[in-house]
DNA sequence: GATGAATGAGATTTCATTCAT
DNA sequence: GATGAATGAAATCTCATTCAT
C-alpha cells in the first residue's frame, strides 16, 4: 500500500516520512491554506524552521501529494485494464473497483487531490488538471468501447463517465476504515453500479 | 431561480447584491483563504473596510452562501418530491433533476458549499453538516421507499443515495452555461442515471 | 452641583447632555482610547455620526471634560480661602475639605481629569497642567503662610501639598455614594489628616 | 534593586531586556493603548513582528509590567515588616519609607500599575486589583495593631491607609532621579507625614 | 437632528521563509 | 539536522470622521 509515497524522493529519513503524514492529516482535516508550518512542525515535533532540511516548500508538498496521488491513480487505471481481460464489463469493473480502493485506502490523498486543486500554483495545477483528464479519458475510453462493442448502452459516454468518477471521488469523503462497509463492499458496489449506468447490469 | 438569494438580509441595496455576487465568483474561484477583503471591495468598487457597512464579517459572508445554499436544495427537494406524485420512480427522478439543476444554475454556490465547509467556523459548519445529512437522508429515503416497493433494487441505499448525490455535485464542477450541454440534458442523463442505478430503467 | 459643566457652550439639549453624561461614565470606566464614539452613540441612542451635531470631536468632549474640572477646583479653592476667614489652619482645612468634597461628588470628572491627561493633545495638556499648576501652588502657599505664622511645622511645603492633594485624588477612586462613608466623613477625615501633616492637629 | 524584573521569563536575552525597558518607558509616556508595536520595535531597533519572537502579545507585556510590580510591592512590603521590629511606629515608617522609594526608583513601572488598569483584560485586571487590595490591607493592618497598642490615634484606619498609599503613589508622578529631592529625603517625609498622620509624631 | 455609506489611516497579529549558529 | 531570531508581505478589522440625503 506504500504506491503512493513511492516516489518521495531522496529524503526517506524518520522525520520526512512523518512530516508527509502529518501534512496528509492536517491539509485533509484543515485544509491546504489554514495548516501553517508551525502545524507542521508540531506535528512532527521540531520547530517549523527545521522543516525546510526536509522540504524545499510548502507548497512543493502539497504539490508532492497531489502529483504523487493522481500518477498513483495513473499506474492503477494501467494496472486494473492489463489484469481484466478483453470483455468491456470486466474491464468497466476493474477500473472503477481501483478507483474506488484507492479512495478508501488513501482518503487523505486523495480528499487534498480534489479540493486543493486551487491551492496549487498555476504551474503544477495545469499539470495536475491535464493529469486528471488523461485519467478520464481514461474511463470514458472504457464506456466507448463497450459502446462500440455494443455491449453498453450509453446516452452520454462523457457524462456517464464524469459520474462514476464522481461518486468514487465522494467516497473519500465519509469512508472510515473499521466502520460499517469494508472496501471490498464497496468497491463492488461501485463496480456494480457503474455497469447499471452503462446497461450492462446482469438481467436479474 | 432567486431561491439562494432569498434571505441575503436587511441591506437589499445594489452594493449588497453586488458585494454577494462579487463573493460567490471570487469564492469559488480563488478559495475563500485566498479571497481577500481587498479583492471583494475591488470588485464591488469600495475600500475595503466600507464591506463593513454591509456584512459584520467575511466569515459571516461565507456562512450565508453556504446555508443559503443548502437551505435552497432543502427546499427543492420537498417540492420536487411535492411535485412527482406517488411513484418510487418518477419521484426519484424529479429529486435528482431538481440536484442537477441547481448544481448547473448555481455553480458557484454549490461549488462554494461544498469545498468550503472547512473554512467555516465550528458552530456553522456542525449546522451546515447536520443539514447536509438531512439532505441525504431525504434522497435515501426516496430509494428505500422504491425498495419497499419493489420498484427498485438496491444492494446499498446508503451507498446509491451518496453516488447519486455525489455524481450530481461534480456536476458543478464542470458545468458551463452555454457550453456543449444544456441543463435539461445534463438533468435528464442524471435522471436516467439514477433509475438505472437502483435498478428501475426502462427496458430497452 | 451643575459647577463643572457650566461652561459647557452653546449645545445645551436634552442629547448633549446625557452625551456628556455618558462620556463621564464611558472615559471613567474604559478610558478614553477605549470608548469609541460608537459606544457613546449607543449610550446615548442615536448612531455614531450624529454625535457630531453636539461635538465637534472626541477629543473637544475630552478638553471640555478635563478643564472644566479643573477650573471647577480653582474655584472652589478660591471660594474656600474666601470663606474661612484668616487663621491658617482653617483655610488649610476649608480648602483641602473642599478638594476632598469635590473628588467624592464629582469622581468621574476628577478621574478622568487625572487618568487622562496623556491623551489629551499637546496644546490642551500643557494648558491643564499649568492649571494643576496654580492649584498646587494654592495649596502650597496656605502650607507656606502657615509656617510663617508659626502655626505650622512641615519639613517640606511642597512634598506635603503634593501629598494632601495625592490623598485626595485617591478618594474619586473608591468612593462610593451611598457606601459606608459619608462625604461629610471623609471631608473631614481628610481635613484632620491635613491638620496632623502640618503639626497642628489640636492635641489630644 | 533588580527585584522588578526578577520574572521577565525565559527568554532572557539582550533584545528581551530592551524591549521590557522600552515598554516601561512607552507605556509610561504615551500610555498603553497609543504606544504600538511599531513604537516597541522602533525603539529596540528591530521589526515589529520580531517581536513576537520574544512576546507573545502586548496584552502580555502590560500583564507581565503590571503583575511584576504589585508582586514586587507585595515583597517589599513584607520585607520591610521583618526588618522593622516589633514598634508600630517602626514598623509603619519602614513600610511608608520602602512603599515610596518604590514608587521613586520605578516611577515607569508604578506609574503604569496605576494608570493601566483599565487596559488590562477582565482576568489578568481582577487579579491585579485582588493583589492591590492584599496590598492595602498590610498597610491597615500596620495601622490597626499601633491603634491597639495605643500607639496610633486614627479616625479611619482604611481611610488613613488609603492616604498614606495614595500619597506615596503620587510620587512616581513628579519625581525625577537628580531632581532637587533625594529618593532619602522624599522617603523620609513621607515616612514622617505617615506617623503624623496617625497621631505618633515624635512631640516637637 | 439624524443616518447610511464611505473612507484613510492604522493596529495587532500571522505566516512562510531565511540565516547564522 | 535543528533552532532562535528576524523579516517582508499581508490580512482582517477598528476607528474617527465626512458627506449627501
Amino acid at each position: 500500500m506504500r504506491d503512493v509515497s513511492a516516489e518521495t524522493g531522496p529524503t526517506g529519513g524518520r522525520t520526512s516520512e512523518a512530516l508527509r503524514d502529518a501534512a496528509l492529516t492536517l491539509f485533509a482535516e484543515r485544509g491546504y491554506e489554514l495548516t501553517t508550518m508551525r502545524h507542521l512542525a508540531e506535528a512532527v515535533g521540531i520547530q517549523a524552521p527545521s522543516l525546510y532540511n526536509h522540504i524545499p516548500s510548502k507548497q512543493a508538498l502539497l504539490v508532492e501529494i497531489t502529483h504523487g496521488t493522481m500518477d498513483a491513480l495513473l499506474r492503477l487505471l494501467q494496472e486494473a485494464k492489463r489484469r481484466a481481460g478483453p470483455d468491456p464489463a470486466d474491464r468497466l469493473v476493474a477500473a472503477t473497483e481501483a478507483h474506488v480502493r484507492f479512495h478508501c485506502e488513501h482518503r487523505r490523498e486523495a480528499f487534498i487531490g480534489n479540493r486543493e486543486i486551487s491551492s496549487l500554483e498555476p504551474g503544477p495545477r495545469q499539470e495536475l488538471l491535464a493529469k486528471r483528464r488523461r485519467y478520464e479519458h481514461g474511463f470514458r475510453r472504457l464506456i466507448l468501447d463497450g459502446a462500440r462493442a455494443g455491449t453498453f448502452t450509453v446516452r452520454s459516454p462523457k457524462l456517464t463517465s464524469f459520474a462514476i468518477l464522481e461518486m468514487g471521488i465522494g467516497v473519500a469523503t465519509w469512508f472510515r476504515e473499521g466502520g460499517p462497509l469494508s472496501v471490498d463492499e464497496v468497491a463492488a458496489v461501485h463496480g456494480e453500479l457503474a455497469l447499471r449506468m452503462v446497461g450492462a447490469a446482469p438481467s436479474r
